[in-house]
RNA sequence: GGGAAAGUGGCCGAGUGGCUGAAGGCGGCACCCUGCUAAGGUGUUAUACGGGCAACUGUAUCGAGGGUUCAAAUCCCUCCUUUUCCGCCA
């Protein structure tokens, strides 16, 4: 959520930068509503200060025995206008809040200014994609040979794009989960968090997904709970409507869980294999830091999900996108892409965001500013470190060898107890 | 799932219709005092949204939302949460 004195006091500089972004958007109209709510706010409390002073005089005047009628009903007429200015001014309240939810954040100025995914910019390599002098298969093909995952039978049991990981296939994905959380916590610095997976709906405003992109989640319609769609929901949330002592920022949060996502509107995409699924796993990285002490902590946090990379030997690269291809809630965004030899090309396995205080604003997440004395909103950071499915993918196509078995990276190893599939 | 009790400021805790944004205590902060590793004294100490160049000022907030009333922390209704008894269960 933008700050709505921030939106008052340079509405056209809030304009030109939610512009870099795709679509139309702009704050006039939340603007209009600000003004019209302010000044009937002010009506309003001029009335109910009437009220107040009014009431108490006629409980004096009571004590003394006095008649009040013609009085009371002065205050009877008052507060009718009373009500009729609060329903106006909840109206505008809602209405301005509503308007705000749905507002993106506004890019940072070095977010790379462009429409779609042709102007983000690649960072860095690092790794050489492997030429091997046999066919490489797609993982789906050593999967299903190996009988690591088996695709049909996890339709059956659910649904298109949901898949069931079975004997060495479902250890490797443990493994892969484990090796990932051992290293954030004990190399990294991260707490580990383990949360519910089915959230409230105030979470899911908190950081961002409702009220838009309500179509893209699952929903028990009994209850007001969402299944995450990232561990980002429930470990962001963790601190709302909390004031934090500044000594305690910045909290590293590291959290393994499934996510779930309808992924509407992505029919077509990534069909075959474990690239893009209704239920993945995912160890996400969160961070609550200082405002001033966002981009910095970016960076690592960056380069945390990447060292996974390094480690397990994947080639990757990183990019940075651009403001059309930023996510709502993000102001910069870098992706992690890890090579996949079947799409010949680097596939998207992290997306690193600081989202600065969009979301803190939204959750109301402050921390006691020694500076100003003052309740302050923290920046919020998140990535992925990793995606475990793409992951799992990525391991299998980079790691195949001509007789058809799959290397563990060596740094697995000791979490699968195998060397060889 | 059923029954009972409870939800007040950073914490503890008073407060059953008006003078209570809220006593008192703890904690925090500031100053003072005292020659002794600490104690004492005084003051101060919530948040949000408005108005004002500012000093300052208005309103709201006692779990949430409604209602009654001239007036609600206080009365009524609904919901949520906690504790507890029963049921069920991993």
């Amino acid at each position: 959520m933008l700050d709505i004195r921030l939106i008052r006091e340079d509405k056209e500089k809030i304009n030109e930068l939610l512009k870099r972004r795709n679509g139309e958007l702009s704050v006039d109209e939340i603007i209009e509503i600000d003004t019209q709510r302010r000044k009937i706010q002010f009506e309003a409390d001029e009335f109910r200060s009437q009220r107040k002073n009014i009431s108490q005089e006629i409980g004096n005047l009571k004590k003394q025995g006095q008649n009040t009628d013609h009085i009371q009903e002065e205050v009877r007429q008052i507060g009718e206008k009373i009500k009729e200015l609060e329903e106006h001014e909840v109206t505008l309240e809602e209405t301005q809040k509503n308007l705000l939810l749905m507002i993106p954040n506004t890019p940072d100025e070095s977010t790379p200014v462009g429409s779609d995914e042709t102007s983000n910019v690649e960072i860095k390599r690092v790794g050489e994609p492997v030429k091997v002098g046999f066919a490489q298969k797609p993982h789906w093909d050593i999967a299903a040979e190996r009988n690591l995952v088996d695709f049909e039978r996890g339709v059956k049991i659910s649904q298109s794009r949901f898949s069931l990981y079975k004997g060495k296939g479902a250890t490797l994905e443990r493994a892969i989960i484990n090796f990932f959380l051992d290293l954030h916590i004990n190399e990294h610095g991260y707490e580990e968090i383990l949360p519910p997976v089915l959230v409230n709906s105030a979470a899911m405003t908190g950081t961002g997904q409702l009220p838009k992109f309500a179509q893209d989640m699952y929903k028990c319609e009994d209850d007001d709970l969402y299944l995450i769609p990232t561990a980002e929901v429930p470990v962001t949330n963790i601190y709302a409507e909390e004031i934090l002592n500044e000594d305690d920022l910045p909290y590293y949060m590291c959290s393994y869980t499934p996510c779930f996502r309808k992924e509407a509107g992505s029919a077509g995409k990534d069909t075959r294999g474990l690239i893009r699924l209704h239920q993945f796993n995912k160890v996400e990285l969160v961070k609550l830091c200082l405002p001033e002490k966002s981009q910095e902590e970016h960076e690592k946090l960056t380069l945390n999900a990447e060292r996974t990379l390094e480690l397990l030997e994947l080639p990757y690269r990183r990019i940075e996108l651009c403001t059309g291809d930023i996510g709502f809630s993000a102001r910069k965004c870098y992706d992690i892409e890890v090579w996949l030899p079947s799409y010949d090309a680097y596939k998207e396995i992290s997306s690193c965001s600081n989202f600065g205080d969009f979301q803190a604003r939204r959750a109301n997440i402050r921390y006691k500013s020694k500076a100003t004395g003052k309740n302050e909103f923290v920046h919020t950071l998140n990535g992925s470190g990793l995606a475990v499915g793409r992951t799992f993918a990525a391991i299998l196509e980079n790691f195949q060898q001509e007789d058809g078995s799959i290397l563990i990276p060596k740094v697995l190893q000791k979490y699968t107890g195998f060397e060889r599939i």
